[in-house]
DNA sequence: TCCAAAAAAGCAAACAACTTGCATCTGCAA
DNA sequence: TTGCAGATGCAAGTTGTTTGCTTTTTTGGA
């Protein structure tokens, strides 16, 4: 999913957001990655095109305030943004969080969950959103037995 | 779930590890939390006894080499430990990650989950723990969809 | 087309949380 | 009791994120 340079235009006027040289970039980044980034993800994928750090964090922030570009992920510690065109849309189903490179992958839709509880939890869960943690074998010893 | 020292002492030695003060405190903490604690949150609750920070996470490191306390949660971006009397004593339910607090809660053992899918993600899967996490209303519009 | 105000960019530096280096100290096996 | 591998404490290094401040740019209006 990528975004033609006049939709994210017209977005950001939509949204009183100035339309700015990292600000198209960032969503550009976004869009194309079609997954949950986290601000460090972000910038690796800017490179080349080198805009400042403080800059493009703050347009997550900007981008997020505005709607565009909902955290829906906090997994490994810092929040990931999708980008989101309409401005409610829910960007809500399981993800896979590798323990190893630490990605966060949309899980395809084919997954079938069911979870469901009593008690003083059951209230939480019915906002929870699924995240499945991942590790191979290896990973597992190294990391969670504690092997070097 | 609290220890006593001389099961701690016990457990140390049967690990070939040297019984020291910051360690039998660490192992305190870890027991009586009953439930995954990072790295920072062992911190502080050792509060008063000012033992060293870098003592503190170098014997994280050491419980969870020896198998005493192994990371069962990377919920927030930091390793969570559990203290494990049982060398192969495995954690394995679900956690409730809590997006306000930062909270890792150990669930009651009456949820009931189920997940399946088919496709190249299918393998990981089996091997991930499931992770929950939950978000009051107030918390949802505030962090999720960007008001301040 | 030009201008002023507000917003955004860029640079640098502050932070927080975790990790590591190193010199000194100590538990414990011999 | 003693030697020494293993542990501690202090300080400083990392990494990744966030903020302050000055300059530059965008954009609506003259």
């Amino acid at each position: 999913m990528s975004i033609t340079k006049d939709k994210a235009r017209r977005l950001l006027r939509e949204n009183s957001l100035r339309v700015t040289g990292p600000r198209l970039a960032v969503i550009e980044v976004l869009a194309e990655a079609n997954k949950p980034l986290s601000y460090g993800e972000v910038l690796k994928r800017m490179g080349s095109t080198d805009w400042d750090p403080a800059t493009v964090y703050r347009n997550l922030v900007k981008l997020r305030e505005a709607g565009l570009a909902p955290v829906v992920s906090r997994a490994a510690g810092s929040d990931r943004y999708v980008f989101s065109p309409g401005k409610g849309a829910v960007h809500r189903h399981p993800h896979f969080v590798c323990d190893d490179c630490g990605e966060v992958s949309c899980l395809p839709t084919n997954l079938t969950s069911s979870i469901s509880m009593e008690g003083p939890w059951a209230v939480s869960i019915q906002q929870a959103a699924v995240q499945l943690r991942g590790e191979c074998p290896d990973c597992m010893d190294r990391k969670y037995l504690g092997r070097t």
